[in-house]
Order: structure tokens, then C-alpha cells, then sequence
DNA sequence: AACATATTGGGAGAACATAATCAAGAAACC
DNA sequence: GGTTTCTTGATTATGTTCTCCCAATATGTT
């Protein structure tokens, strides 16, 4: 069976008070926090199981290693920090995507990237 | 100086007649239909000098090694199949995307990423 | 507390994309 | 045509991300 570790623990808390998408790299730093001997192979480990679990949901921005976030949020965006590099959720969806597919085409999903300053970095 | 080389006159004329981004290895199967000796060194070496040149331009996508396309083409968004794993230019640009970033944020630019299947594969 | 076993940490290593190296070949110029 | 030197092709190396391995440790159970 599944074990309630320090380290399991450490990882979802990390994702629940950061509130945005991390990379793995982040996600060792924010849960050392808690667990100071935390490995890199725990971070991934955990990762990969606590999206089999369905916890965490996979976000893939252009030219980037993934970030992960926690699953169940209903349909959003993600915005990239040119300075800090953190991403953040972005809530709704601009107009008609359906409008701008090609002829012919089969639209199924789409995925939207804003990038500039975050409101930290903007100063 | 430059030489105008035949792998170099494929690597273009590839492009050109492809007429959508382009990966790496893309580019080096349709290159070859040229020149079959083309190697993939002189593909990334030739990619590299094109680029540096201004007359290609990067396109990266979500989780997907970077692709290239000519430059100059004006802002345009992209589609990609998932089926034949091919990338195509999309005219235009949805809404107002202003008005989704979040309060204190700067927004300088965007990528849209369209996905579903291409006119071919649809069938 | 003692046991069974899931989990960890750290290092080795697989997988991938791309860059460096270098001898051989090919453009450009005389 | 001969020479110079840029370019190529094949191989090797590099960087990155991520997984595997295994002895040591921690957790849940009795």
C-alpha cells in the first residue's frame, strides 16, 4: 500500500501553497523547505505517482521542460515570466478560436501562452 | 565567404516548397530527396547559419523539439496535427488577450497553439 | 517493540537533441 | 587546371532531463 511519507507529504504541500505550476527544480526547492535531504529521483518519483493518481496534471509551455500543477482546475492558460521565470494560471480564454482553424481542419484543443512581467518583476 | 552549396540549395528549397515548419529531421528527410548523401550535422550546422542569417525563425511548440520556418511572415499562430505530427501556419489571432492577463501584469507577447487534425489526416 | 515491505537518496546510466572534431570533398578564384 | 579554404559527413562528445539500481531508512501493522 501507499505510505504517508515526510516527503509525500512535503511535495503536495509544496504544490498547494505555491498556487502555480512547478518544474521539478522548483518543486526540490520549495519541499527542502520542509525535508532538507530530499532528493531529485524522490521529486520525479512522486511526480509520475501522484499523476497515475491523477493529482497532478501535466503543463507543457514551448521550449520548456514540463511544470506540473495540481489537477481539477477547469480549462485555463499559463503565463511565463520572462524575469522570474515562474508561470502563472491565467483564468478564461480569449474569442473565436473556431474562427481562425483552417479549412478543414479538425479543431480539438487548444493552448494559450502569454509571456512578459509578472506583477513582482514588473517593477 | 559563403559558398552556395548543393546541401545548402536542398536545406532552402525545403523549406520553401514545405511551405510549414520544419524539425530537424523533417527537414533532412525532405533535403534528401536532393541530395541523399545530406547528413544530419549539416542540417543543424545549416539551420544554425540560416537562423543566424534572419532568414529562418524558431517555432517552438508545447513539449515538442523547436522547429523552423522562413522568416518575415507576419504574426501567425500555429496547428499541430496529432496525427502526422505536422505543424501548420494559422492565419489571424483570437480576441482580446489584454483582457485575460491578470491585474499588475505586462504583457508583450503571445503564442497560440491550435491541435487536432489536418485536413489529410481528418479523413 | 518487532516485522514486513514501501520508500528514500545518491550515483550511475539511458535517452534525446544538438555541438564539436577532423579528414575528405567541393566551391570559388587565380 | 590548380590552389585555397569553406563545407560536408561520420563519429564522438556534450548537455539535459529523467529513470534505474540498491543499500539504508522509515512507515504501517501486528
Amino acid at each position: 500500500m501507499q505510505r504517508d511519507t515526510r516527503q509525500r507529504r512535503a511535495i503536495r504541500r509544496a504544490f498547494e501553497e505555491a498556487g502555480h505550476p512547478l518544474s521539478p527544480q522548483e518543486l526540490l526547492d520549495l519541499a527542502q523547505e520542509d525535508v532538507k535531504s530530499l532528493g531529485i529521483a524522490t521529486v520525479y518519483r512522486n511526480i509520475r505517482a501522484l499523476q497515475e493518481e491523477g493529482w497532478l496534471e501535466t503543463v507543457e509551455l514551448p521550449g520548456e521542460p514540463p511544470r506540473y500543477e495540481v489537477a481539477g482546475k477547469g480549462h485555463h492558460h499559463h503565463f511565463h515570466c520572462r524575469d522570474c521565470d515562474r508561470v502563472f494560471e491565467v483564468e478564461g480564454c480569449p474569442g473565436n478560436i473556431q474562427a481562425i482553424t483552417p479549412e478543414g481542419f479538425k479543431l480539438e484543443r487548444h493552448e494559450f501562452v502569454l509571456y512578459g512581467l509578472c506583477e513582482e518583476c514588473r517593477t
